[in-house]
DNA sequence: AATAACATGGCGACTATTTACCAAGTTTCT
DNA sequence: AGAAACTTGGTAAATAGTCGCCATGTTATT
């Protein structure tokens, strides 16, 4: 593989100049530099990453972290950081934590020990000030929805107490006054705010909040199955399911078609995320739309200013959830 | 960051001794190695992988190209190479390609500048020619989910013939004759593969097969829609549809619903993929099992037997498709 | 106790590039 | 024409390791 050595004489040109041109960052008169990159054409020149790295201490690579590779959740997120990061030349090393705090930890660990110049996070299982700790680190890291008080600036999250609200409303504005919510477990703060909504909305309507309505489900399929059949089994009364995310939505559809319900019809349910099932599911899923694919993009973007010092980019750290409406919530027939 | 150098002074011990604890490759005697292990502990030392790259002229990284990063076929397969290439310390530089030609190589031009030790392509867009003069340079090329015969060691792939007569087996022994078949576009040879185990399907049971009832989508689900149009309009006869994938089965599923079909009972339908959506639709969809996840992992296996020259690595290239019994098909009644 | 095998030290070359610096040459402007 | 601004050259240090060689010292074997 060619060198600049190699470039520099068969341009007839300095090592100093042939760098100029690679890294912009001097003036070269057009005809040097025409000189130049035609050498690099003609050897079919390619700058040694490597070599670069070393010598600027800058990988120019971002370590990615999420929870799965294969979630239709992190797929999008990664998505968008990957297409904004390509563009920009640098890469993404991509690694899984698997939602266990070992499992996080290990994977952070390996992302630093290949000198990433950036992490970009979306780490669940582990605590806030492991977290915090680690940002205290040379390598600056990037929470991609999570939010975490102390470093918000380097937060990208929705606004997860609106979306629960805005979750509960669309039952409400069809009439729907006895709702049963399906949460996810409540050791997260987006889970947490996603209830706070919930409530809110209730308060509006002046309806109380009854916690026998109410069931901590573990963000899974099961989890929703499970949520449905303990409101069934108690014999409550309701007519509108809400639940924390599209997966315990889904399940819960299952439980209910399997236990003879007709849906909508019988029980409307909406859903949080917008996953790309939701389409599929039958009725298709009204639910919340959490842009993850956005928020992964505007993570990259505030990697590439704030550590690659680009100018020109606008970013913004909140995202507001919005109302996907599809089949699965009808008017209630009270 | 503390260096090698720091390492063997504290360690009181020569550099040369610290490269051999770090790389495994000559004797140490325990205690030598113990005192070295100790100074790495105590000035937090980790080796410091880009130069290890730059004077060993390995990178440890993989190139992974995909055609999308939220498919669900995608993931799987990218969560397969992962966690394999992890658990041997090697990293992922995971790239897209949008089934697109010229970005499929611009992806992989990309990766080359990173100087990977090997690539994993998931090409779709490119030509069997590219590939082959591809693999004709200095980095290696491993192609999964699909089959090059050039290349033939270095593929990892199904037995699409076989997964297409699966697939036709199944409503066949339900008892169906009049069988709709929407395949995929023709260019590929997954795809002919698939449809000419179709055919010897049909023709093991005596059956004709019927150009009138087959219909070429675009793996999409509106493919799969256009399809069942199709034959709808063109009022042909037929008590079961088989689809080149679940995207496309899905979307039958949708345009039969929209039109007044029960399902499965006025028509049966199988998939092929056994995308994780697939258990979430409604029916429950009746597929062909397509390991892209094992297929994944297989990649990365024979990345570290034949690049990184790992022991005791067992290979092989071509997977078996497997029947996934669901809800979708049943015994014909007629 | 002699010899072989093993463990370690020390050295130097090598990897491809960045970065800083100063000097010298060339344009351009006034 | 003289000064200022721009362009380029040349050099050298720095980056953090790998790798191979040979000499020397230390154990183990017989």
């Amino acid at each position: 593989m060619a060198t600049i050595y190699q470039v520099s004489d068969l341009a007839g040109v300095s090592l100093a100049t042939v760098s100029r041109v690679l890294n912009k960052n001097a003036r070269v008169s057009d005809k040097t530099r025409d000189k130049v990159l035609a050498a690099m054409e003609e050897l079919g020149y390619r700058p040694n990453s490597i070599a670069q790295s070393l010598a600027s201490n800058r990988s120019n690579s971002v370590g990615i972290l999420v929870s799965e590779l294969d979630g239709p959740i992190y797929g999008q997120m990664m998505a968008g950081i990957e297409s904004e990061l390509r563009t920009a030349g640098k890469h993404a090393i991509i690694t899984t934590g698997y939602s266990e705090e070992e499992k996080e930890k290990d994977g952070i660990e390996f992302l630093l020990s290949r000198n990433c110049d950036a992490l970009i996070l979306h780490a669940e299982a582990v605590s806030d000030e492991y977290l915090i700790e680690l940002s205290k680190g040379k390598v600056p890291i990037y929470l991609v929805s999570r939010y975490v008080k102390e470093l918000k600036d380097n937060c990208i999250s929705i606004d997860n107490r609106l979306g629960g609200y805005l979750a509960t409303k669309i039952v409400l504005d069809q009439g729907h006054k006895d709702i049963a919510y399906i949460s996810g477990r409540l050791n997260k703060p987006d889970t947490t705010n996603r209830l706070i909504g919930h409530k809110k909305a209730l308060a509006e309507e002046n309806i109380e909040f009854d916690e026998q309505l109410s069931f901590v489900g573990d963000y899974s399929e099961t989890g929703g199955m499970a949520g449905l059949k303990y409101f069934i089994d108690n014999k409550l009364n309701f007519s509108a399911l809400v639940c924390a995310n599209d997966e315990m939505a889904s399940g819960a559809m299952k439980y209910a078609r399997e236990h003879g319900f007709n849906l909508p019809e019988d029980l409307s349910i909406v859903g949080f995320d917008n996953v790309s099932f939701a389409n599929y599911l039958y009725p298709k899923l009204t639910t919340i739309d959490n842009p993850t694919n956005e928020m992964g993009k505007m993570a990259a973007k505030l990697v590439l200013k704030t550590v690659y010092k680009q100018k020109n980019i606008k970013t913004h750290n909140i995202f507001e959830p919005k109302v996907i409406m599809r089949k699965s919530v009808i008017i209630h027939k009270g």
